[in-house]
DNA sequence: GTATCCCGCCAATTG
DNA sequence: CAATTGGCGGGATAC
């Protein structure tokens, strides 16, 4: 009821709410549970009350890092937390081995379209011999088709976002410098713009499991990602953050519009409001009663990891260290020079396509 | 303004 | 053919 109360004031839509940070997060917590073995998209859907489409963007994400592993249509099989090290490793590896961090020979930074053939035995684990694999001698035309799309997915783009960071040296990475390197030739401005859409919903859930971490590139100002997970032996992510909004786990809520709650359109609005509040589904409801302090406000992924809270799981004081360490660039004191932002301005232009790429550029070329 | 990035159309794949 | 997947980018939000 007090929902519906409320809905005469706020927003009524709070899209923060709906992105694929808290969603990651919710279907982390979710799943991450003793017996479970796999996930099944449409039962993630409704559990989490989101439209499918979403699913999918979150599990190809997370195949990326090994959290979850494709089964069948459908179904995957749910890897956990303790799968992300080994994934890392491999990553690193495989970055590292092929043309990653070498390809930028010529002069336009490329790393990306690596075929993603050859050695190609990128099978994390041992078992679960599976997809579509259909060995044989043929595989020419009908392979390089699947291969073909592959290589635009998200799963993919993941990947090599992971490698930037596991096989450069670069702590801050910039998503346009990412979509830069990862993007390999057309550099046109809407391929940018949609390759960087879609580094932005990674980085979304990378940061919602405290993978990466948003900050600012100490100069330039321009938002950018620093790699937080160490991929050495222990890493210090676990625990995705905590939930935030309440203790509903599902999605539901009001779509993009607005829709001032005094006229009509109501029949949605309400039907949603119902939904919201029943939550009915299952008994597996991960109640975790977060205190409204507003202050510990878990708002969206961008949020700096914030200390707060006593853990429950007090394994992680590892962080600790890191987030200290963040907190400067963190903090950074932003002021609004007219004259300075009014100059910078007329400099962004030649700074973005300069500074972009000669850092993707350098910054890669280095390792070797 | 700029930085983010949700939403869902609709094409490609699968079953 | 229907159902699953999932590019893609318009345009609304957040800051």
């Amino acid at each position: 009821m007090s929902i519906l109360e409320e809905s005469g004031r706020q927003p009524l839509y709070c899209r923060k709410e709906k992105s694929l940070g808290v969603l990651c997060t919710n279907f982390l917590n979710l799943y991450d549970k003793d017996g479970i073995t796999s996930v099944g998209l449409d039962d993630a859907a409704s559990k989490l009350g989101v439209e499918r489409r979403r699913i999918y963007d979150v599990v190809n994400i997370l195949e990326s890092v090994g959290v979850v592993a494709r089964k069948q249509k459908n179904q995957y099989f749910w890897k956990g937390y303790d799968a992300i090290p080994k994934a890392l490793e491999a990553l690193k590896e495989e970055g590292l081995k092929e043309n990653f961090c070498a390809s930028s020979v010529c002069t336009s930074s490329k790393v990306s379209d690596e075929k993603e053939n050859g050695v190609a035995s990128d099978e994390k684990e041992n078992g679960v011999a599976n997809d579509v694999r259909t060995e044989g001698q043929e595989n020419s035309s009908a392979r390089s088709k699947a291969e073909n799309k592959r290589e635009k997915s998200l799963w993919l783009l993941t990947k090599n976002f992971v490698k930037l960071f596991l096989c450069s040296d670069m702590e801050l990475i910039t998503l346009d410098s990412a979509a830069m390197a990862l993007l390999g030739d057309s550099h046109n401005l809407t391929t940018m713009r949609t390759k960087v859409r879609r580094l932005y919903d990674i980085a979304n859930v990378f940061s919602s499991m405290n993978l990466i971490e948003k900050t600012h590139h100490p100069e330039s100002r321009r938002p950018a990602f620093r790699w937080l997970a160490t991929t050495g032996t222990t890493l210090n992510l676990k625990e995705p953050k905590k939930r935030s909004f309440g203790t509903d786990i599902t999605n539901y809520a009001f779509k993009r519009n607005r829709m001032e709650s005094s006229v009509s359109g109501m029949s949605t609005v309400s039907d949603n409001i119902m939904r919201c509040q029943n939550q009915e589904n299952d008994g597996n409801k991960l109640k975790q009663n977060m205190q409204h302090t507003s202050k510990n406000f878990v708002f969206g992924p961008f949020t700096p990891v914030n200390r707060s809270v006593t853990d429950d799981s007090g394994n992680k004081s590892l962080n600790r260290i890191q987030e200290v360490q963040s907190l400067a660039t963190t903090c950074y004191p932003r002021y609004h020079n007219e004259a300075v932002s009014d100059l910078f301005g007329h400099y962004q232009e030649a700074w973005k396509s300069w500074y972009v790429e000669v850092a993707a550029k350098e910054k890669i070329r280095k390792v070797l």
